[in-house]
DNA sequence: AACACGATTGAAACCACAACTTATT
DNA sequence: GTAATAAGTTGTGGTTTCAATCGTG
């Protein structure tokens, strides 16, 4: 991928389209994605223009650049001084949009080619501009308002309307809603406190959007009472599990006995509300929770759900294509680099510094580098002995029989 | 473009047996 | 309900094997 639209091979590239891992020219990325109804479903960013190779998240009012994530932490992430510079998300949108509608989505570019509007302007009405469409696709963005410059701001009057978060004050808070005992434990339709992560599907996309009306987001629910079986540490013994990026990108707070217990009494109090609903942005608004999640290979769902006496967790996969990038291309990911997530309603600088971010950026740069993905021993006891039992080929021996490997002396009896 | 071949990579299987878990008395 | 015992299951690491992938001609 380069500078060259990778379709003509002869117009400058645009966009990038992830799920055809393609840099495109706009009059070919309206052929190509006006092909059939599921090409027009792919999500299409802007390209990064430092790298030309990655779709780009955000784009740089000050230096009037689009940027990935990777090449956006290289230019602002390193030197304070330009951290600071006013970054715009750049919206994705899927479709067939016109170029009218593209220059609408990225008004930052003021020099937009004109193309053609022929090939399938008929199809606009099965065109979602995700940031402007009714239907509110994306999780987070069912709260969020897009002003002309793309930039995203938060509506309260949806989030009240969503009944994702209760209370009127300016910092989302966790409420609980009324249990209903006789209610399957799992069921979609449960009056449960669902928060999806922005690029997952919010509730109104779970039961509205074609793509995803069988996919169960309870598909696997997981109570916080168990999530040793899953995360394979202890809730206060978690630390190397947050200082990994793991869990503390997911509930923004490393107090999980906190949390939890706060949960438990499906009442949260503020401190550890802000951090459970930092725990819905998820995912996609932490890039060290993005890297936990691409380790796995699939797209995972993470939605929060409480019940009376205790709370859940709930993680669903798709696997597939899917990958850290698919976060990339809502522009859910790139959050991280861009201050608060949209959900989290301005505050002062002096509360949210931006070199809190940076640092904590930093830490998790820092600790993904020396990121170990070894095996965990469940009993040292038994590798204690496997260390030091003999082997033929690779293979424990009975006692007293021959064997080619002591692990004690490297000798071999035969 | 299609094919064959060798090199590389990654995952699974294998082994014995102490430690652990579960069932029975 | 508690303790003791028996039976069954699990986990441990170095090596080999095999399938998948990649690069080259």
């Amino acid at each position: 991928m380069g500078y060259i639209c990778d379709f003509c091979g002869d117009q400058r590239s645009m966009v990038y389209c992830r799920s055809d891992a393609a840099c495109l020219c706009l009059s070919c990325d309206r052929n190509v994605h006006s092909a059939n109804a599921l090409s027009k479903r792919h999500s299409r960013t802007l390209v990064c223009e430092r790298c030309s190779a990655q779709p780009a998240l955000i784009r740089c009012a000050e230096e009037r650049i689009s940027l990935c994530q990777n090449c956006d932490w290289m230019v602002h992430g390193t030197s304070s001084s330009i951290t600071n510079h006013k970054r715009q998300t750049i919206n994705c949108y899927t479709g067939c949009p016109s170029a009218s509608e593209l220059s609408s989505l990225w008004s930052f570019i003021l020099d937009f080619p004109s193309v053609g509007e022929a090939t399938c302007e008929q199809e606009l009405g099965l065109m979602s501009i995700v940031e402007n469409s009714s239907s509110r696709a994306w999780g987070p963005e069912n709260t969020t308002n897009q002003n002309a410059s793309g930039t995203v701001t938060v509506d309260e009057a949806d989030i009240a309307k969503s009944g994702v978060y209760g209370g009127t004050s300016s910092v989302p808070e966790l409420i609980s809603m009324p249990n209903n005992p006789e209610q399957p434990v799992g069921s979609v339709n449960a009056p449960l406190l669902k928060l999806c992560c922005p690029g997952t599907k919010g509730p109104a996309l779970c039961k509205d959007d074609d793509l995803y009306k069988d996919f169960n987001m309870d598909e696997v629910d997981l109570n916080l009472e168990n999530y040793e079986e899953l995360f394979g540490v202890t809730l206060n013994n978690s630390e190397e599990l947050f200082e990994n990026g793991g869990i503390e990108s997911l509930f923004g707070s490393k107090d999980m006995s906190a949390a939890d217990s706060n949960c438990q009494g499906a009442v949260a109090a503020e401190g550890s509300s802000v951090g459970l609903v930092n725990a819905m942005q998820p995912a996609c608004s932490n890039a060290a929770s993005a890297d936990s999640m691409m380790s796995t290979k699939t797209e995972p769902i993470l939605c929060f759900t409480t019940r009376q006496g205790h709370s859940s967790l709930s993680f669903s996969g798709l696997t597939g294509e899917s990958s850290v990038g698919d976060y990339q291309d809502c522009g859910a990911s790139s959050m991280l680099f861009m201050g608060e997530p949209p959900w989290c309603p301005p505050c002062p600088e002096s509360s949210c510094p931006s070199s809190n971010r940076s640092n904590a950026v930093m830490r998790y740069k820092e600790k993904k580098k020396t990121r170990m993905f070894e095996k965990k021993v469940r009993y040292a006891s038994r590798k204690a002995r496997a260390d030091v039992r003999r082997r033929v080929k690779g293979r424990f021996v009975k006692a007293g029989d021959a064997y080619d490997y002591d692990p004690l002396n490297q000798t071999r009896s035969c």
